[in-house]
DNA sequence: GCATGTAGTTGACAAAGTCAACTAATTACC
DNA sequence: GGTAATTAGTTGACTTTGTCAACTACATGC
């Protein structure tokens, strides 16, 4: 029983991750890597983190951090800040450029999904979302994972 | 509605993308990596499959696994033989020390799920499974993607 | 003020993955 | 049955991605 239970997730997790190798394709021809991608992702939802907040949430080496911030900067997707209470510290926020970088990639992210889950009907849509939700919560609810 | 689908999904995505990284942490400080970990997955339930079938499920470069494969053939955890019908294919099957390996690799993500999901209920754990069964059940009957 | 700690950078390196050229065997087809 | 085209797998050269530890500059505790 337990047993049986540990597989089924196990299978689920590989079905999933094939998934969202298929829906992340776009990533791997744009000129962006994942962990770019990723970077630009949170940095367009929340302007204004630190590197070493990133280094948490997206739990990455803060010397590759760096370099990719460095080209970043150079390629000026990001404004690099120094943070006025803490010289340490580097405020980071996309630029114009940035910002339109990122909405190119989602929009091309968007593309991906609809391909993938189209054509679904408008009933199964919102069926698969509720089980989605459903499964995020009960896994948060149940803390069971330190959810960064 | 349909952005709301969309972005529902992408969250999810996010979501168990991080999961999935919890779950295979123990790869991660193994001596295998992931690729190589897949591989023996796969040989340790298909015994007898080939480079390029396992090339097809796996989608990796050929160059790159045939490395991986001459390193399972040295240190012995994979036999390798050349197929009688054909002689240019080699037929890939897990030793008894290939399958040991893989059976250990196999019982810390046992206890890696049990750890991550341990604590829901019975019910709850059964609810999860259900939802989850769904969910792929959705996606492959929907043919949506040709799952290879 | 000095010891200790923290943010971010840098250099050196290792691991992972890609690409194209190559060998050996097989199949297609005249 | 001989030659062209194809296919399985290998190899070399290379790029990208990621890791680790040492280092600089600033901040904080005491």
């Amino acid at each position: 029983m337990k047993q049986h239970f540990i597989n089924e997730v196990r299978a689920f997790n590989r079905f999933y991750t094939h998934i969202i190798g298929l829906v992340n394709d776009h990533i791997l021809h744009s000129e962006y890597s994942l962990p770019e991608a990723r970077i630009l992702f949170e940095l367009y939802y929340r302007p204004g983190l630190t590197a070493s907040e990133l280094i948490g949430m997206l739990d990455m080496d803060k010397g590759y951090l760096s370099r990719i911030l460095r080209r970043f900067g150079e390629k000026k997707l990001v404004g690099r800040v120094v943070s006025e209470e803490d010289r340490r510290v580097i405020t980071l926020a996309l630029t114009a450029k940035g910002k339109a970088a990122f909405e190119v990639l989602n929009r091309a992210s968007d593309e991906q999904i609809e391909q993938a889950f189209g054509n679904l009907s408008e009933k199964d849509s919102q069926a698969l979302v509720e089980k989605m939700t459903e499964i995020r919560r009960m896994i948060t609810k149940n803390n069971i994972l330190e959810y960064k």
